[in-house]
DNA sequence: GATGAATGAGTATTCATTCAT
DNA sequence: AATGAATGAATACTCATTCAT
């Protein structure tokens, strides 16, 4: 960002400096989603990408050094939009065990309208491990902020802390599998609400 | 034509039907679990596989059909063992709560010792999307029939089904990946405990 | 026929000396022609013949040295079967012209009742050239053969020889393939009444 | 999105799009009639082609979506090749009768010089038995063409057909056998005279 | 003689990447 | 910037043949 001497003349696989570029880039983009998304890393070519795309084959290196860097973009902007899509529901939430609740719904919410998350995300466990990594993490320290300031204000356990947050991203996920990817019957409030029982009461039969 | 049609000759991708042929395709498939394991599906060439076992390229074809296929066996084989694993400790388990503890402590012990579990079980959600769903969905029956008797003898909530199975279930995997692949510093009895803390009380703050 | 101390004491590749070994090996030989016919040469495995016969792979051996040896043994057989089935047609016949007319009747019928022929014999143009040329010289001889004795009783013209027996092979094989494999709605008699008008009177117009 | 959409990028398989891509197509063409004539379709390898066309393996896969393909391709251009080389000779023909012994001679001549042409057209009975059908049909219909057409001008007798067509194919296909490849003593037009006098006159001896 | 397993050379095809216009 | 053709390494799978029992 501070330096602008090192772009090259042609700026091979760099940022576009033209609307035509910036088009061509972000329609590759678009249809590295989709096909990725659809097929899966491996199942997927340049030549898929590209044709859908509308470009010829070999235009796809002036935007993106390598098929492992397209994939690692798309995996950090679909990355961002799930955390984007979220934030305000968390935002809105009356107090901390609410948010977890609002989070998880307004997950599934995405999950169900973007089914090619998993397939991108996961397989990035094999293709771009340490983009794998950032992205559960980042959910992770998300989390795991949330409930800190939750037990600040005494809404939650003060001893809770990351292994809770890795629990809880786990159940999400877990959750999101089965209700958006997989399909069943039940509501994402359903979902949520049965989550979020367990979460605030756990197993344990209630007295009295 | 007049006496007994033999059995049809050679079983290729059959079961074998000597000590020799058991003995290779057994060696094949602990070769199998290795490579997989430590390069993932397409990495992995058939070579691989049979350089490792000791035995020619083309013999590999005489116990399996397909690379795909002997991918399948493997998530098979991983998937009962993780499960054969984890059943005796939780039958010692003195009730319900404390046997899904159990169940986490060993499966984060067998996470430790065979790490390459998650590369293959996960990367089965790409090559062989049945096999990946078959291995969840089995996990989610145990710990539902589990959480099901549990409920019978009074020791958990009476409304706990499946969703908590499986929310339990991605806990679990979550905590192992972080436990077992990532590695932290906590124990097996640390994470347990606090898994353990939570879906038996919750986030709550305590009252009193 | 000669020499009997050649053969070693297992006759590996030779002829069978007792009842199992003479049946095993004609089970091959039966195997062979369908499934050659059926599949053709490059796409028949030995293993797709030692099925049908019933027996293990490794045993082929024992009775053919070679994929190409059998193949030239089913050609062999065929082209006898061939010469077999249109002989006593043609010694039935009162003379020459006859004769012809009733070879060729005679050759559709087989040829409709084993279509595996073409398959097999053109096939040898590629497999075992020798072998295909010898089978079609051998059926030239024949004609030319028949020709001449023809030609000494006055039958027909004095001049006719090679060439002319290449033309009505060449006849007779090609009406052969559009009748008997292509399948044309024409009976036998019809075609053989069409070719026999052909070489009897030519195509000129009739005077008067 | 806003720009009309171009052409869909590269062409595999298609029809070149710039001179050099059609020097290419080309060469490889070339290269597989002579390497599929020489060695047969099953013992030609792609990688013979390529090289005597001077182009990279993967190269092939530019302009050819299989060995099968470009087998056809080839069937093809050597059936056209044909049909072009005899129709000059058959027009210069003064009568219908004439025109079927000036063909003879003219394919004589044409396999004598393109003795590829049997190994070719034969082996598509196995590897393309449309295109097989395709060429003899055409053969077939040409000839069935012009003995209508002489039979209309009354050079021929009125009721000669497809039947007879065929039978002159037959003929002529195995004359060219014999003399093209097999390799005979006479010349183009002994060989061809005796044919003419064959389908002019039959077998019959002169009368008077 | 028969069996079933082992062998390993051979090959069509794919595809990320490069390059000349 | 874009195009379309060229590149060539990589590999799953086949199958005739051999061999130990």
């Amino acid at each position: 960002m501070a330096e602008t001497q090192q772009q090259a003349a042609s700026s091979p696989s760099g940022e576009p400096r033209t609307p035509r570029g910036r088009r061509t880039r972000r329609a590759l983009l678009d249809a590295a989603i989709l096909e990725f998304g659809a097929r899966g890393f491996h199942a997927t070519g340049i030549a898929e990408i590209t044709r859908r795309a509308g470009v010829a084959s070999g235009s796809f290196y002036t935007w993106f050094p390598s098929k492992e860097a397209i994939f690692r973009a798309v995996v950090a902007d679909l990355s961002a939009r799930v955390r984007d899509h979220v934030a305000p529901a968390v935002r809105a939430a009356p107090d901390g065990l609410a948010a977890e609740r609002a989070a998880l719904e307004s997950f599934l919410g995405f999950v169900r309208s973007n089914p090619q998350l998993y397939r991108i995300i996961d397989e990035a466990e094999f293709v771009a491990p340490d983009s794998y990594r950032a992205h559960y993490e980042g959910a992770v320290a998300r989390i795991a902020e949330r409930l800190r300031a939750a037990a600040a204000r005494g809404e939650v356990r003060a001893d809770v802390g990351e292994l809770e947050a890795w629990a809880l991203v786990g159940m999400n996920v877990f959750l999101g599998l089965r209700y958006g990817i997989w399909g069943t019957g039940e509501s994402p409030a359903e979902v949520a609400a049965a989550a979020n029982r367990l979460i605030v009461e756990g197993l344990k039969p209630r007295r009295g």
